[in-house]
DNA sequence: GATGAATGAGGGTTCATTCAT
DNA sequence: GATGAATGAACCCTCATTCAT
């Protein structure tokens, strides 16, 4: 006897007995799916990042994606919001450990050359939020807060002058350590440092 | 037995139309649906460029798309190829203006600090190719032969490695004033730049 | 860690609240949902009636309407079971108002032409209920019960015969008058009427 | 090697050959969804009436539906188009049959009585057209020519104040027909009838 | 050579319904 | 008893791509 409201019928009696753990209840959902969209987004590029794919990466059922979030701007707009809080806390407790300018100097550089901040992953993702703001204006006060405290960071030790022109050389040279054929040496991204700071 | 209501409409995706003026033998087509993906791009992002949409702003036939080119990768690799040649021209182009050292700087500062260059399209074209560019081996050769004309317009002027270090430079400066509330100073920048080439 | 951007938010899709002022213990929540549905119905027709919708209208949780209905078409039928009686007791007292036969017709008439009962939100809910009694057996009762209580109702003035061409008539002038430009006139109606009564 | 832009991927290479005939060039094929989505509607409502049932009952792919319509809106305003010429259509001829005024009586009796014209499935249709009418107004114009056709075909043989009120008639009459567990007999609607012409 | 009608996979989203609380 | 967070099936629609012309 057909129902005559009939686009939807009522989910098979359930045959299967919940899947994997039934996960209701769960209060770190939301989280979990900011840290599997950022995941997506590092495999597949923003183009590719699809409600399908992060509710699978987050093993989350489809419904839960628009449930909690109006649209995968929101997701977005938010995972980059992550991405920016996690980064900028791990640069900023790299230079508060530095002592002294020497030291100071010494951790810029490795913020530059080490693959502890600039790792492929954070390039790539970075570069996907800078154009994904371009579109989207919330992810402009992102990107403007992640800057402010580089340089808040960087304020420790330098001149305010000197943290903008510092935080300006370390994003240039860190993309562009990440398409040379030949990286710049360590030396001479110290001594690019120093003439920046003296 | 045409129905009172519609007849025959021709399919509601069709706009793009172009009905009468056929354009046969159209040797300028390539490019110009190279031109009409930057512009695409430009608006929509990579994960917004689809044949559809090159195809209506470059006013050809949808079917042109896939012949001409096996895919959207290979659209926007040739696009961002044409984006860098053009882009990299006038870049050299300011610099081969410079009379002496110091003009050389004048043209650096200008290059970040006028909207000649760093404009806001350029920039973000220039994200959407870093991101594209990652999970696209073809590209990053584009940057890598980019990169390599900006340094060899900047050694008309300055030493290898400054000219490496400007380089870097410039595109940090950049992308932080397009970010940036309070952009900075001419003078600042200049300052930047002597520090950096003296 | 809660990200720069959204902490946590309500999901996106509840909009009713109600919050606060809880309502347990409501013992005309029922009729209150089968009224709003009613509203949705004549807003949105019965395709686009959902429980979502009908909650929000009565003002009610999302599971009350499970709760208290096994599902949309339980609801669907009580509701227009509600609008039936409503309906054919105001028809029933616009007759019983009439003293003689003359007044019975001029009370015919006023149910033709006057929006009093014909209004355009009564004539859809009809039409909505004709097409879902028809998948429905239980709705088919309805409108018989419906029909006979306007019959009875025509029978306190006319002979049986008589009662059931006017209700007939009354029905196929009425929807005639909601779609004719020119609907018949007040005159017209009349002498249709008698030419039936006599 | 996984492309940047990835939400959609090329068809798989055709495995199946050929599922049951390959229809491409099909120039009845917007006739033959208008068809099949009458009868979804008899079958399942508007409101159970979805692209995917028109799809698979039209036998046309599910892509179809979008190509040649813009939206089911429009799929069912041209159905019920076609709906009411057909039955507009065999409603004159019936009439055109009669050649006197009472082979016309008899035929707008037939009209009522048969199930030639009044069959459930138009009733049916009727109901749905009605109520979806309301809320389309391009339907609104259909169910006015409709109207309009079947009085120019009772103009034939009746004045044209009687062809409108016939007309009312049998649609009351119809639609109670449809609903009366004791539905007049064929004596009495003829009677009615000669009360309305004479 | 070039086109555009047609396809069907995959997209985002909405929904009735369940079930721990 | 009553709720609302969570589910996943089904929805409509867009898309890159194919292929008869």
């Amino acid at each position: 006897m057909p129902t005559a409201v009939g686009r939807f019928r009522p989910p098979a009696v359930r045959e299967i007995a919940l899947r994997g753990t039934r996960r209701r209840y769960d209060p770190e959902r939301r989280t979990r799916i900011l840290r599997a969209a950022l995941d997506v987004v590092a495999e597949h590029g923003v183009a590719g990042t699809t409600h399908r794919r992060v509710a699978a990466t987050a093993d989350v059922p489809l419904g839960s994606m628009t449930y909690h979030f109006t649209g995968m701007d929101e997701v977005l707009t938010e995972a980059f919001g992550l991405l920016a809080d996690r980064v900028a806390t791990r640069f900023t407790e790299r230079l508060a450990a530095a002592a002294n300018p020497d030291e100071a100097c010494e951790a810029v550089v490795d913020l530059i050359v080490d693959e502890s901040w600039a790792t492929p992953r954070n390039m790539l993702l970075s570069y996907e939020l800078y154009a994904f703001a371009v579109r989207n204006p919330p992810l402009r006060r992102v990107m403007q807060d992640w800057m402010e405290k580089s340089r808040a960071a960087l304020r420790q030790h330098f001149a305010p002058d000197t943290a903008k022109v510092l935080d300006a050389m370390i994003e240039g040279l860190s993309i562009h350590r990440s398409v040379d054929v030949e990286p710049m040496s360590r030396a001479e991204v110290r001594s690019v440092v120093e003439r920046l700071v003296h």
